[in-house]
Formats: C-alpha cells, structure tokens, sequence
DNA sequence: TATTTTTTCTTAGCAATCTAAGATAAACTG
DNA sequence: CAGTTTATCTTAGATTGCTAAGAAAAAATA
C-alpha cells in the first residue's frame, strides 16, 4: 500500500503542475464547494438548506421583492428562485403574493416565522467565514475581492458579448 | 419603470454593504459557477459535459488509475466519480477494467477515442481562462492561488476536526 | 487462521443548479 | 388601439454534486 501511496504523491505532483490554466477555475469550485458544504451542515442543524439560505439573506434586508428581483440579487436564474421560494412557501418561512396593478409579478414577503430565523442563521455564515479567512490579511482578502470581481466583470462581458454575436447570428437566418 | 430601476440600484447597494461575512462566499461562487458556465458551453459544442472534463483532463495525464483515485484528484466523492465514469464509458471515451490480483479496484483507461479529445478540449478551457484572467496581473493571480489555498486548507482542517469530534462523541455512547 | 475492521464500488435518493420552452401579462409601436 | 415584442412566472427535464447505506473484497488483528 505504501508504494501506491508513493505512487499517488509523485501523481498528485505532476496534476498540480500540469493543466494549469485549468487548476486555478478548479480551485475556485473547490473553495466555493468547501464553503457551501461547511455552511450547509450548519443550517442543517435548523432545518434550513443552502438554497434557502440563498434567498433569506436578500430577504432580511429587504422583502416584497419580486421572484425576478430576488434571481438577480441572489445571481441565479428564475427556474431556481422559484423551485426556492415554493418550497420556502411550503415551509411556512415566507408568502408569495401578487400587489395590485400587476397581475404578473409574484412578490415575496417574509413571515414572522422566516424573519425570525435571521439572528439564528447568520452567526453560522458568520462562522464559516471566520474559519475560512483565518490567518489571511485584510489586504490579501481585499486583493482577493478585487480579483474576483474582476474576473466575474470579465466573464460577464465574454457571454453578454457571445450572446450578441448569436442574436446577430439568428437575425441574418 | 425607472422608478423601480432606481429603487434596485438604491437595493443592490445597500445588498452590497450587508452581509458582509457572507459576501465573499457569494463571490467565490458566482465566480465559479461563471466559469464553469463558460467552459460548459465551448465543451457542449463537442458533445462533452463539464462533468466528464473534469475527469478527462485527469486521464490525459496519467489514465489506469482507480476511481477511488480519481475521485480524490477530482476532489469529489466516489459516487459522482462512478456516475460519470459509467456515462463515459457509454460514450466510449473510456473503459473500465479490473487488474489481476485485485478483485475490488476498478480501473479507468481511456480509449483512442477518449484520448482523441484532448486536443480539441484543452484549448477551450485555456480560452476561459484567459477570457476570467484578463487585464488581472501575474502577481495578483498568484495572490489569489495562494489565498484560495489557505481558504482550502481552513476549510478542510475545520471540517477534519468537527469528523473527530462527531467520531468522539458517537464513542461517548 | 478466524474474526473484525476498513476500503472500494455500487445503489438510491435528494439538493441546487441549469437550459429550453410554454403561458400570460405588460409594454411598445406602426 | 391592434398587433407585435418583451418580461415574468411556470413547467419539464438534465446535470453536477451530495449523503446514506448495502455488498463484497482486502487488510488488520486477536
């Protein structure tokens, strides 16, 4: 067993020294992967999932949005807010309901039940947080933030820019 | 309209300076799923998933190893790794086989076909990470790789701990 | 060597996402 | 204002990942 073990080491060497331009976009899921698990586990505890808390955090600061609003603040497509807020609905955590002068819009409130949950919950993301920049300067988690934001302005920008590219596509047919 | 286009903007402001210990967990995500988007749109063309990539790339380097194995360098766990190698090895990219002398492990190994697909593939996942890196500078990048690691080994070391706590305390019974 | 523990593969089922496409309401435009 | 376009919600189905639990083989141990 030890010789596989070697073998894996001198493996797991060559992986990290090879595909780079892959490791860094691997990288970032595995963080973003690790954190999401670490949180989750914690919610789990008060009987809250991930996804819910997704949608929570936007909710706590400002409820009565629309199910679209809600996608965009929380960067997710409509088919997920709703699968979201159905079941959150289901649970008694908020109410979706339709306000005069718009038939189309759904919007969503908290109850005192979903509203509640806020001093509960966000400790946990709080820890989470806390375990995950441990021993990392300010500096460097600004850097890091700033790099972040750059690349998803970067990526953004390339699929605005392809989208284009496909309705123009779609206009000469 | 505008009215509630300013309103989302006095909203998104106000979104951006709350939560803050939440925030950069959001970031790292979004990032991630970006640029998992982004790859998986170029991949589709060829008729491959990111989920297959993700144990492609690994296969190119160094094929035969067990899925165990590759679970651990895709850095998920072993019932994702069967599903897609089973997927694959519909597909044909690759074969699994088991070795003399060991009636457990299988092993995965990439046929002609699998193979094939490296050098069409690699280029786009090269084209999405220069597309994310764009106008961001060495020196930054590895900034982020080096903080993203210690954000990584926070993580896996918090979560190693809170499994032998659970482990002490189902010994306790 | 017989028994127990650990490892690996597999099955089953769930969660969080997505894309594609349908309905319907609202907004725009000739 | 009638007809067309756009926006929003919804449904359906796929993908990527997970945890829990079963089977079977291998490894460790008494």
């Amino acid at each position: 067993m030890s010789s596989r073990s070697n073998e894996t080491q001198i493996l797991l060497q060559h992986w990290r020294e090879s595909v780079p331009d892959d490791r860094l976009a691997h990288l970032i899921r595995d963080v973003g992967r690790a954190q999401m698990r670490a949180l989750q586990l914690r919610l789990s505890t008060h009987g809250v999932s991930f996804g819910h808390w997704t949608f929570l955090r936007i909710l706590w600061i400002k409820d009565g949005l629309t199910q679209k609003e809600l996608s965009d603040l929380a960067g997710v497509m409509e088919p997920t807010t709703f699968s979201a807020v159905k079941a959150m609905e289901g649970m008694g955590l908020i109410e979706r309901r339709q306000m005069s002068g718009n038939r189309k819009n759904m919007h969503v409130f908290l109850t005192v039940l979903g509203r509640a949950l806020e001093k509960d919950l966000v400790p946990l993301a709080e820890e989470v947080n806390r375990i995950s920049v441990e021993g990392i300067s300010e500096a460097s988690i600004a850097e890091l933030r700033n790099t972040l934001l750059t690349m998803i302005e970067n990526l953004v920008k390339a699929e605005a820019q392809s989208m284009l590219a496909d309705a123009a596509a779609s206009d000469a047919v």
